[in-house]
DNA sequence: GTGGTTTATC
């Protein structure tokens, strides 16, 4: 039994769970059978085709004539789509002669791991050995370079015009993506010009690209152009709006789509959460569980979120109910995403009970619950999640230093919060960041160390913004130190924020005139009355 | 025996 299984109502699986029973799970084909009676030549990639990998190795192991390029690319395949990369890597090591396909098969696997550093490393191995990349290399190592050595794209760019790969459509997409996070729109188009023979995917590049870099026009334009659309034409049409804003246009597109599936479904589900568009989100989830769409770990993921960002207690407790019966707990998203919930909604117990039994942990999921034993002012029990972090072996970010720094304002661990402070550049190589400076001055601000506060701002590489301006402020406030308030008056910038600060201070101090400019500074710089709301018809169990 | 497009948690 789930030891979650008691905290969830029962209730909640009347809910929706007619339509979630009516979905069949209509997965059974059995290719294997097909592939089995194929005749082939080498008995031992017959055995690997079978999915007998031991059989494979014995027959490798024992006949040293066996043992060609192909034989040895076979088995490093089988071993890299089962997630043994070692096993993998020591072969390919191993290997007197390797072909192209072999390093390309490595380069891929170290693509499908996540692994850009070793993707890297054996890339320049793979030139060092004078191997030629041809338009697959390409195509592995510019989508695997996307997010850690995305500069390099130009120059494989020209290595790739200089072999005359350019007119390659994978290579053409893989070129694309590469040029639409450099933000670079001609090289986007010139890449999309010379794959002679396009096909959707070249054109779904385009019209993302587009989206992307804010042109929704072109992307407009584009899809109309298109010789044939898919479904991802739709959704990345439908995605792109959403990206830039225009939430009703991508709304409109939607529900004109011919056809539509979970992510479509999940991209206008999030497109409005992110819009603080809550009940729109929730009726839409409900059209598509009526329309037989099943929602995946993204979905849940989502839905959740949206619980989170106006604590809707009661739905997020059905939608825990939904995950456990559809057998999604496992995600870690779906996961991440129920713990933040539950600790946004005010329940840290079964946030942390969701934790726990979590098999799969990763720094988002420790990050959501450090975060959320901060913002319930449980300083110790955050730090604590820290060191057993740190022990599991996961690696901090900077998310997790602006939630454990924030852990230590609200338990004015000033020491604790200097020491991480320190050793998250020197031991992790994080950079500080805007929110690490004003959660250091908040901490130094509220234990009454103004001046280390005030030497921290002046010491920043780089302008101080309305959170570090305001952490300063509160300082000042809570310890009456004017003078360093007046300075900031001539340092900041105009902020409603600061104005409003500054006339609490002033008037605190009697100065009426100083606190009447400065409320009249304040009105200029566009701060308006705030509209009070509790949103009741939210709220459930907030603390 | 190798490759590209849509949703992604703090």
């Amino acid at each position: 039994m789930n030891p979650l299984w008691h905290k969830v109502h029962w209730s909640s699986f009347i809910i929706h769970n007619h339509i979630l029973l009516q979905s069949p799970n209509i997965i059974s084909s059995n290719c294997s059978c097909f592939i089995s009676t194929l005749s082939v030549t080498n008995p031992i990639q017959g055995h690997i085709r079978n999915g007998k990998i031991n059989h494979a190795r014995q027959l490798f192991d024992q006949n040293p004539t066996s043992r060609d390029t192909v034989t040895w690319n076979s088995i490093i395949t089988y071993y890299i789509k089962h997630n043994q990369m070692q096993y993998a890597h020591n072969l390919f090591d191993q290997m007197p002669k390797r072909d192209i396909v072999s390093w390309n098969i490595m380069l891929s696997g170290f693509n499908k791991t996540n692994n850009p550093h070793k993707l890297h490393q054996l890339f320049l191995q793979m030139n060092r050995a004078g191997e030629i990349p041809n338009h697959f290399t390409f195509s592995i190592i510019i989508s695997g370079f996307i997010n850690t050595f995305n500069v390099l794209v130009p120059q494989l760019h020209g290595l790739i015009l200089h072999l005359g790969l350019h007119s390659n459509v994978f290579v053409g997409s893989a070129l694309m993506r590469g040029y639409t996070r450099l933000k670079d729109c001609e090289a986007l188009h010139r890449v999309f010009d010379d794959v002679v023979v396009k096909d959707v995917s070249t054109w779904n590049a385009l019209v993302v690209g587009y989206m992307e870099l804010g042109f929704t026009v072109e992307a407009q334009m584009t899809f109309n152009k298109m010789p044939d659309v898919n479904i991802i034409s739709w959704t990345s049409l439908v995605n792109g709006y959403i990206k830039n804003g225009k939430i009703n246009q991508a709304r409109s597109i939607f529900d004109n789509m011919p056809q539509k599936n979970v992510v479509t479904w999940t991209a206008m589900i999030k497109g409005y959460a992110q819009n603080d568009n809550y009940i729109d989100a929730i009726n839409l989830f409900v059209s598509m569980l009526e329309s037989a769409t099943r929602p995946n770990h993204f979905t849940y993921s989502t839905l959740l979120d949206a619980c989170a960002g106006c604590s809707m207690f009661l739905l997020g407790n059905q939608l825990h109910s939904c995950i456990l019966k559809t057998g999604l707990l496992c995600e870690v998203v779906v996961s991440t995403s129920l713990i933040d919930m539950y600790m946004k909604c005010g329940d840290i117990e079964v946030a942390l009970c969701v934790f726990e039994s979590m098999e799969k942990k990763n720094t988002v999921s420790w990050n959501s619950v450090i975060g959320g034993c901060a913002r319930h002012g449980l300083a110790k029990r955050a730090l604590c999640e820290f060191e057993k972090m740190i022990e599991s072996g996961a690696k901090p970010d900077n998310v997790t230093y602006i939630n454990l720094l924030s852990a230590c304002v609200h338990g004015g661990l000033v020491e604790e919060g200097e020491r991480h402070f320190k050793l998250m550049g020197m031991r992790y190589g994080i950079k500080a960041e805007m929110k690490h400076y004003s959660c250091m001055v908040d901490l130094y601000g509220k234990s009454g160390e103004i001046e280390k506060a005030e030497k921290l701002v002046k010491e920043m590489p780089f302008e101080p913004d309305v959170g570090v301006w305001g952490a300063l402020l509160t300082a000042c406030g809570l310890h009456s130190c004017y003078e360093v308030a007046n300075g900031v008056e001539n340092l900041a910038r105009d902020h409603p924020t600061i104005y409003s600060m500054l006339v609490k201070l002033h008037g605190e101090k009697g100065e009426w005139s100083r606190a009447i400019e400065m409320r009249n500074k304040m009105m200029e710089t566009g701060a308006r009355k705030q509209k009070a709301g509790s949103r009741t018809e939210f709220v459930h169990g907030v603390t």
